[in-house]
DNA sequence: ATGAAAGCGCTAACAG
DNA sequence: CTGTTAGCGCTTTCAT
């Protein structure tokens, strides 16, 4: 079988030399009509496609956005079941395409995270967006890698794009006392978690201020540890009529949980879940929820690292806005 | 700032030629135990990395495996809600973790598809994966690639994943049917999506073999086209008491309906979805649906890929098993 | 066991 | 406008 074709060849066959072909090929000035149609021709003749890699490694660039997120111990199956990723990348690939910038995916293992980090660092061209990424290996990476995007609260100096977690959880408990609710108990993240951090901040501030009780369980962002955290909850606290809870995936469980003993949703119990994620509208009924608008998130992200360095301890923020469903509907 | 060192930076530091310091880097034989020392110890001063960029130009070999999405119309907004992909996308990374390969994301556009896929193909290493390909663009990717593995029902040549859509869409229906239930719908997915189409053809045989009435509706594997072909199926058919849903998504949209009509899951109307995806453990009650296993597929398709060229018409077969839960327990 | 040298395929000065 | 010539950073013969 025929080797690929190389530059070389499409130069020989037109007639040309490879300088000549390249520029044409990269539609660069300076060369003449005659020789252009002759190049084309050539290029077509042979099926010549560009080898990116030589080309990355003459150019110094490799137009690759790195997208990197951290397992944690039971594996990435997280990123099978978890929306928040999926949307991430739904939310990059548009602004990627077409601009011949590719994504590269890692996942790595919390335990080896570090050096991983070190060997994407060295290796990015575009730069990273780091997904889910905790502040210490965040700048860990940042010192190696300027062209760095964090998608979560961070350390400081990294550029991040800033959806307001807290502003988001407040509205959301001001919107069930708005309603009537009075007993609003509230499903939060891991701890270490810095949205479910800022999160848990909010729904604490909206309770003191309308002079509530702070009735918290902790979750896991996953459905399993909301239907848990739900049915404890529950039991606790049997005059519980509304919930804020941290994720959707945690919240679809937590109805589960709720109808399961025989409560109604919202008519007993109203639930405000956060991230309108493909969860919110799984559920039955479906989910009022916070939106965190994670694909305009990354696609900002993607766009900043096309710009260019982005400069240390820039931000862009996002709303966090209500989405009104059946699950406060009453 | 410093430029980032490189294997020159390393020997020169070493005292070593390149070719020893390359050697003790790729720990490959030919280097005395002394030799060695100095140059990992050059290395860790210097924090050296090696530019995989270059070492995939000389050794011809980038280890990368691709993903090809292709996106209809609206855009990719489905990979961000739709949860196949990222479950092919979590399967695949475990594989390719540790084993010093990446994988590349790339969403075509279906207008342009023919020639990014070309392109892809161009510059393919350890291959591609192709998630959803239709079968026509798929024979053209093999065509230019050998390296190809399909994950859907696709051109006879090309090397595939193949799980068993037919078998499980009549397992699905003959379960409803011991079950106790005689009118039994069908929601099915987009005409032309090869998995879609092979669970209508087990659907059908069922309805035949069980001497059932046929009621099919069509959906297009998102949730809001379940609601509606739900609906409607209600509409036309009020006997309706079982349906068999071609995907989980659809189910959920289906059981939002059903029960927005006033009636029961299971006790009037028993459901069952296809996928096992997020959406069946969202719902409520929890859908009993026919497990589709994307990620060991994905797995399976990377570690085939790894292993070098798979054989024309490769063929690895997965089941599509049952998974009880509530939506057919009463 | 070690080093010198030849490229991988391409782009980008630099000459002509 | 066109071609010649250096490399990009690395691996890999091929001598030594």
């Amino acid at each position: 079988m025929r080797l690929k074709p190389t530059i070389e060849d499409v130069a020989r066959v037109a007639g040309v030399s490879r300088a000549t072909a390249s520029r044409v090929i990269n539609n660069a000035p300076g060369a003449s009509e005659p020789l252009r149609a002759r190049v084309h021709a050539a290029v077509a003749e042979l099926g010549y496609q560009p080898n990116e890699t030589a080309r990355a490694l003459v150019s110094g660039r490799q137009r690759a956005v790195d997208v990197i997120a951290v397992t944690y111990g039971s594996g990435i199956g997280w990123l099978g079941t978890h929306p928040y990723f999926s949307r991430a990348l739904a939310g990059m690939m548009p602004v990627l395409e077409g601009v011949n910038a590719q994504l590269r995916l890692h996942a790595v293992a919390q335990e080896t995270a570090a050096e991983a980090i070190d060997e994407i660092a060295a290796n990015a061209t575009l730069g990273a967006v780091l997904a889910d990424i905790t502040p210490v290996l965040a700048a860990r990476f940042y010192r190696r890698c300027r062209r760095t995007v964090s998608m979560v609260p961070t350390a400081s100096s990294v550029p991040r794009m800033e959806a307001d977690n807290i502003g988001g959880a407040y509205t959301a408990v001001k919107q069930l006392h708005e309603r009537g609710r009075r007993r609003i108990a509230a499903i939060h993240g891991p701890a270490l978690n810095p949205c479910a951090i800022d999160r848990r901040t909010g729904y604490r501030r909206a309770v003191r201020s309308l002079g509530l009780t702070d009735v918290s369980a902790d979750g896991d962002f996953h459905r399993d540890g909301g239907y848990r955290a739900a049915r404890q909850l529950l039991e606790q606290h049997p005059d519980i009529d509304a919930m804020f809870i941290a994720c959707d995936l945690m919240a679809a469980g937590a109805v589960q949980a709720i109808t399961a003993g025989g409560r109604r949703v919202p008519d007993d119990v109203s639930i405000i879940g956060f991230d309108d994620s493909i969860a919110a509208v799984c559920t039955n009924p479906p989910l009022t929820t916070m939106r965190l608008p994670v694909e305009e998130m990354a696609a900002a992200a993607a766009r900043l690292l096309l710009e260019g360095d982005p400069e240390p301890g820039h931000r862009q923020r996002f709303p966090v806005d209500l989405v009104i469903r059946d699950s406060t509907r009453n």
